[in-house]
Order: C-alpha cells, then sequence, then structure tokens
DNA sequence: ATTATTTTTGTAACCGGTTACATTTTCGGG
DNA sequence: CCCGAAAATGTAACCGGTTACAAAAATAAT
C-alpha cells in the first residue's frame, strides 16, 4: 500500500496525498478532500514510507551516534552518563538515533561524507574515548559536515565540540588537597596514548604542582597501562611494595582510584587517614565504595544532551559554523580525601 | 556524485556501475571495465548512497531496539547487559542498529507494520520492561513480523522469544537458602503491575514455599512501590520497625536488596549473621557491596547476542516461524546468604 | 567466414515518496 | 452570467539506486 495507491482509492492525485501528509501543507488541501482521504488513510492503515520520504527530501531525519565497537562500552559510566543525555536529548525530537559502531581496525574508514552516506545519516555525535585517532583526527579538522564531537578539545579543534575542561577539574581537586594540607601528592596515570583526556589530566596535575608547590617527581609517579579497577589495583600494589608512597594520590580516573584503595585495604593502609585518594569521573559506585570517593564529576547527561540539540540545530541549518560549549567539572568531596 | 555521473564519467551505463558495486555480481562485469569504475570511483570518492540503496531493494540492513524512552534505560544493569550483547552481535554484521524509544504515553501507536515503516528498519528487538503493555501484547500475538522479545515469556506468547525463567532462578535460590537451614524465608517483592518478572518471581517463590516447606505467609511479605534501592530501603525500614523479621530474605531486585542491607546495617542488625540477603539479576555492584550479595544472574549479553541473531534470521527468511530461546539463570553465591 | 553460444553491457521501468509548475475549480464582484 | 483572483488539484520529473529483459560483443564451433 503506497501513496499512489491511496490517491487511486480517494479518487486523487498523489500530490494532494502528500500534501495532505505534510502537517506543513495540510491546510493547501480543502477540508472535504482531507476528511477523504483520512479515511482511506485509516481504512487502510497506510503509513509513509519513511526511506522514500528520506530518499526524497535528501533528509534521514536520523543522526548517528559513533562509538567504538565494544561491549565496555554501556558498561562504562562515562558512556553510560553521556548516552542518557543523547537519549534524553533526542526524546522530544523528530529524530531518530542510530548507533554506529567503529571498530578500531578501520582505520582507512575514515571519510566522513562517507560515514554519513553509507548510514543514512545526518549528523554524528562522537563519543571518541579509545576510537581510531584518524577519524577523530579528520572529525576535528572538518567544518563541513555536521558533527559534534564530545570532549576531544584541544585548541587546534576547529570543529563542534561539547566539552568539560580536565584542566579545571584537576585544579580543583589539587587545591582541595593542599587545603587539606597534603604536601607530598602523588598521581596514578592511565596510558598517555589512549586519549586527550589522559594526556591533559596529567599535565594539569604537573601543573598544578607547580603552581601550589608541591613536586611531581619520579616515585609518587605510576602509570597504570589501562583504566581500569584491575589495572589499578596491580599498580597500587606495586607501589606499595616498593614502599616510599605519599600521603594523597589523584588517580586519573575511578576505576583506578578503586582499585588502589582495594590495594591499599588489602596492606592495611587506612584511607584516607594514612593516605588521601582521589578519583575522576564520579562513577555511581564512588557512594559506596569504601570509603567513598572523593572525585570530580562531568556534568555528562547534560553535555549529551547538548551535543544533541547542538548537532540538530547544524543539521537542520538553524546554526552554521562549529559551535563551542564548554562545560564545568563539580568537585565531589566524600570521605576519601 | 550519483551512480549515473560515475556511469558516463566511465563510459559505461549504470546497470554495469550497479553490477559492479554489488560483490554478489561484481565478476559479471569484465576486469577491464572493472578496472575503469573503480578507478573513477576513487577518484571522486563516489560511495552509494544507502537510503537510494534501502528504497529499491525493499531491504533497510538496519535493525531497531525498542526501549522505554527514558534515561534510565542506559543505567540500569539488565538494559546494559542486553545492549551489550545486541552490539557484541550485531558487530560482525552488515546491519545497523537504530535505537528506538517509546514513550509509554504513546500507547495507541502499536502497529508494529507502522513501526518497521516509520524507522526505516527490517525487524525489532524488544527490551520492555516497563514498556506499554498494548505494545508488548501486539508483539506477543503477531508472528507475521520479524521481532525478537526478550524476557517477556509466559506459555501464551506466540512471538519469537529469548528468556530466561524467573522460576528456575527463584527455586535455585530457595533451594539455596533451605539447605543451608534458613526455615523463616521472607520476600521483598516488586510492584506487580510493573512486568512478568515481578508477577512470576512472587509466584515463583510462592510455589518453592509450598515444595520446600517455608510459609509465605503475611508478616513476611513485603511489597515495595519500584523497583528500586531507594524503595528497597525504605520498605525494609519499615519492615525493621514493625519487628518480626525473618532470618532471610529474597529480595526481588538487587536494588531492592542493596537497599534493604543498607537499612539492616543501619538497624545493627547483621548481614547474614542475623539475616540472609539474597538479590535478583547479579548486578556488578553486587560483589562490592557489604557483604557481597548473593545474587541470581540471567547471561544477559549471551541472550542480547542471541536476540540479534535469531531477528537476523527472520529478517533474512533464513528461518521463519517464531524462533524461542530459553536461557538457564545461575546462582551466584557470595557471603550475603 | 559464418553461425551458435556465452559474456558483457545497455535500456528503461521500478522502488515510494516530493514538488515545481500547469491546470482546473471555486467564489466574489461587477 | 461573466471575469479575474485565489484556492485546490493534477502532471510529470526527480531523488539514487536495482534489475528484468533486450541487445551487443566476444568467443567457440562448424
Amino acid at each position: 500500500m503506497n501513496i499512489r495507491d491511496i490517491a487511486k482509492k480517494t479518487g486523487v492525485s498523489v500530490a494532494t496525498v502528500s500534501r495532505f501528509l505534510d502537517p506543513q501543507k495540510k491546510d493547501l488541501v480543502r477540508a472535504e478532500t482531507r476528511e477523504k482521504i483520512d479515511r482511506i488513510i485509516r481504512k487502510y492503515h497506510y503509513s509513509p514510507n519513511r526511506t522514500a520520504q528520506a530518499l526524497s527530501r535528501q533528509i534521514n531525519n536520523t543522526i548517528g551516534m559513533v562509538t567504538p565497537l565494544s561491549p565496555d562500552v554501556v558498561k562504562s559510566p562515562y558512556f553510560e552518563g553521556l548516552i542518557a543525555g543523547i537519549i534524553e536529548g533526542i526524546g522530544p525530537l523528530a529524530y531518530d538515533l542510530k548507533w554506529i559502531m567503529i571498530r578500531n581496525e578501520d582505520r582507512e574508514y575514515c571519510n566522513l561524507h562517507e560515514i554519513l552516506r553509507e548510514h543514512s545519516v545526518d549528523g554524528l555525535i562522537f563519543l571518541t574515548w579509545r576510537l581510531s585517532t584518524n577519524l577523530v583526527d579528520e572529525v576535528q579538522h572538518r567544518t563541513d559536515v555536521p558533527a559534534v564531537l564530545i570532549n576531544d578539545y584541544s585548541p587546534s579543534v576547529r570543529c563542534s565540540i561539547v566539552y568539560c575542561e580536565n584542566r579545571s577539574g584537576v585544579k580543583k581537586i589539587c587545591s582541595h588537597l593542599t587545603s587539606k594540607g597534603y604536601k607530598r601528592i602523588g598521581m596514578l596515570k592511565g596510558p598517555e596514548y589512549i586519549s586527550l583526556d589522559a594526556r591533559e589530566r596529567f599535565s594539569a596535575f604537573k601543573s598544578s604542582g607547580k603552581k601550589m608547590g608541591f613536586r611531581v617527581r619520579d616515585p609518587f609517579l605510576y602509570e597504570c597501562p589501562r583504566f581500569e579497577e584491575e589495572a589499578g589495583y596491580q599498580t597500587m600494589k606495586l607501589w606499595v611494595d616498593k614502599g616510599n608512597l605519599p600521603d594523597a594520590i589523584f588517580c586519573a580516573n575511578d576505576g583506578l582510584a578503586i582499585g588502589a584503595i582495594r590495594a591499599l585495604n588489602e596492606s592495611k593502609i587506612k584511607v584516607p587517614k594514612d593516605i588521601a585518594i582521589v578519583g575522576y569521573d564520579d562513577s555511581p559506585r564512588n557512594e559506596t565504595t569504601n570509603p567513598p570517593l572523593t572525585s570530580v564529576r562531568q556534568p555528562l547527561e547534560a553535555m549529551g544532551k547538548a551535543a544533541v540539540e547542538t548537532l540538530v540545530k547544524l543539521v537542520s541549518k538553524e546554526a552554521k559554523g562549529a559551535i563551542r560549549l564548554k562545560f564545568e567539572p563539580e568537585l565531589i568531596v566524600r570521605e576519601s580525601a
């Protein structure tokens, strides 16, 4: 049952039916005719074929959410928050959401126009963490494709972006720690190659150290192989064995922090009495760790929502050029520091 | 740049280019011609328009994942697990994934064919928890639309379904508890109207009681208003105040259990020494609760993956009729019971 | 060289909508 | 009752692919 069938059965032309279907043009059709068409459409349960509409209008009314292809994605509180925001943002809109997963192996596959055409979407939101840097590089430099990057900010980025400054979050942590009197502050780093975040958090830590007068020296610095609890645990174990611990540790994310706390607990080192621990990202679990973990929260939901809204503005050409939205992280003080 | 442009520039017809583009038919084209086309396509970065292909082939190569519209979805370990499985399942396939969110208010909007057409998808996976029952009802009785339901099993369901038996999980819990010597076993129920799960878990609990010889009586039965930690906490508080506690409690899901434990801890009632607590669903948090929570795990990832694979079989007509896959839940014994 | 086969290519209709433009209807005013 | 403007409708091309069928080219057989 297509639009021509409906037209024939109603005794009008396809143009009239098409106009009837378009809320914008509905009142170009005489009331009487509207009723006739309406009756037939109901009778045959007709609904227009979205694919045909998309082809004809050259608009898919669909946006793509690009993530790395990994089941972990939905299990990470970081993505969770962003995705929740995206869902919330897209809910009231007449857009569909397509989830485009990219495996890191597909590095060459990095033409943005191609992605748009091959997935039938009008715009893209990139949740890039751990994602092939080639692609992200291209996104960062393109301004002619409706795309919004989340959190891969650097001054050279030229595309639209929604981000939350790492520097200011790290600064908040460091001044919190120094104001509490901690002098020997260490850091459990993540692997730098993985993301800008990792690099920024470390670099901000170093510069905070300079400003606030604590030294960022070798034995107070450990790099974990991955951003995960187990890695934090193992690395902290190592650190404890070597001895020479600082009196506060900033962990590059909550997973590392939770792992570290577990290692410390096992070695009967009390948190925060003996060592203060701070995480980053504020996962929901932090409320129930022992002790509850002080951390920095990015307003992930708000960011996800903003990303959708921004993208839709670009797609609908309500706005043009690159839009940049900066969000502020918030220090959540609990008991671990 | 469309297929006609490419054809013209190469000096061949659109049919030839189209054949070249289709891996199935590529070798119908002479090698020499292939090279020419290939050169032009590369030169102009042509890639076919997926929307047009979809219209013409009458296949979108896209499946829809239907969930309630709520940011909580991604934050629930239940959905998380399923979605992780769906991602994993769809990864190696040439299908796209569209996330279709349905708000409960849209109850009338429940024609399956309509959903397929209006979202340009070939099949649907329903993650139905808390979803408008009208729609689910329709799915359950339709067998002519490629759709897979997850976990809304009842004997009257006629569509394809992937599910994990509640009854057998509850039975495992109850026999674990009785074998540990608990005699007075209570239950913290969820609200029954919300889902079949809620009803089934309760009914299985009752029948286990009958078989294993513990009484399911009034003061050992409390219903929480929602399936959430806070509700479990509040209700347990109430229960403690009233006194007359059982020596083991089966909580209808982990959230309730965790809330209950918190309430008990506050009242200096020791788990499991004074009261044993068991949850259901085995969220990741259970490992780090205090004490770690005994629970029942559904193989959510496997189920999500199976749902995708089943759906794709239906869509591609590799299989027809309704497919039912039953998974077994697993009792995860930790320290709380 | 001619004919029969097999390969390769081309033409044109089709998928199901939208829309510019032309045409017909309707209706008020003279 | 006729004219002209406004309102309503219709025609046909177009979006960018696929594919049945026809035609042409290449190859094999005689």
